[in-house]
DNA sequence: TCTGTACCGTACCGTACGGTACGGCGTCAA
DNA sequence: TTGACGCCGTACCGTACGGTACGGTACAGA
């Protein structure tokens, strides 16, 4: 095994290349998705495919870790926290959630890792959720913890808490998305769902109250 | 064709013997589901299947409009709506619906849905969409805005309404359980689960505010 | 009793796809 | 120059599954 000079990436650029295939083909269709038609889009030899990733599990384990590795949201500024701050990072991180979940890749890899869930082996689920709901938790609870401590949030649970976040923010969109509603989130709707998110999470942890009514859309 | 006395239904009782077989198989795993498969568990002929059904595709839509026959929630108490009655409907709602969506059966079917959204053809995922999703909308719609009438809530538009409500239902309950997380939810939760969204959904759009820190958990 | 019908069981067909084998080509180091 | 290596392209194999055909049986009506 030679030792090469992209250690800091899991794979290859070449094999970077098949996976950003692997990706186009599963947004066009998931049963297009065939060894023969990655070989043949990347141009690259069967043989080479299972070489490299063993068998059709490995591919899109594979597949899931690359676009998982490209997915990374930005952090938020540890430094004054105050109200202003904190609702600006939640709206980013809503934001960020929503252009994600939205996009074609997340639903056509969502589909195929949900799919896979069903059928036991190669746990291409879990993977998914940790990249995605777990990991976004994981970054985002520290943000509400600081923000506890700081005054700004009210809440026993952080879990709690967060997962309160999660539903304002997703609501219905990811399950009408998965099941092929044809349904188009501009960057104008995302910000002002981001903000409306915001806006009611406040309402339900915030430690001062702001004013009723300020909810209703 | 012959006229038969099960008029009302849409599947004789030996289809729907059928259809429960598919279901079953649908629950134990997903790529288990093959028409021999089928046939054999139900003791029936392949070629009954697909006089009866027409092709696999047909199989899965008439399970799945099977299934959602089955699935018809209680309607809620048109008469004296009190904020206590509301609180109630509302919390029997989410309560049922949560107690649908963490079903075996339910998971199941969704991700051959969501499976089958991907591969354009024979609409699986609009028909699980129409009778979840939206069905539920199109039967919470009217008691929300009945409420609205009757001065208990506050909001411009029943659709964001309702799917703020959905969202503090569901939260990540449902992606979490379709990508393999073994999120088990017993009645219990459920119960907690349904009263601290109807809660929380007061706090956001009922028109008279309870005590601060009601819903810090 | 005869006939038609609906259905079960099973054998069969075609195909598509996962996985393997192999020949050929470019590259690089000795 | 030569040999080893990595990779491309393609031909090939086995199998599993969707779909069809067909013989056999039970039953209903004439």
């Amino acid at each position: 095994m030679e030792v090469t000079t992209y250690s800091e990436t899991e794979f290859s650029p070449r094999q970077q290349e098949v996976l950003d295939v692997v990706l186009a083909l599963l947004v066009e269709g998931r049963d297009g998705l065939t060894m023969t038609a990655v070989a043949r889009r990347a141009s690259c030899s069967k043989e080479t495919l299972y070489k490299w990733f063993g068998d059709r599990d490995g591919l899109l384990t594979a597949t899931v870790r690359w676009q998982a590795s490209k997915v990374r949201a930005g952090n938020w500024d540890r430094q004054h926290l105050d109200a202003h701050a904190l609702s600006e990072s939640l709206e980013a991180f809503a934001a960020n959630w929503l252009t994600v979940i939205s996009s074609r890749t997340s639903v056509a890899l969502n589909r195929v890792a949900i799919a896979d869930a069903g059928s036991g082996k190669s746990d291409l689920g879990g993977i998914v959720l940790a990249n995605g709901r777990l990991a976004i938790g994981e970054r985002l609870k520290p943000l509400l913890e600081a923000a506890r401590e700081a005054g700004l949030l009210l809440f026993d649970d952080t879990e709690v808490a967060f997962r309160t976040f999660f539903g304002l923010v997703g609501r219905d969109v990811q399950i009408r998305l998965l099941l092929g509603d044809p349904l188009a989130m501009s960057r104008a709707e995302i910000a002002a769902d981001a903000a409306r998110a915001t806006r009611q999470f406040f309402t339900l942890f915030g430690a001062a109250k702001p004013a009723p009514g300020t909810n209703r859309n």
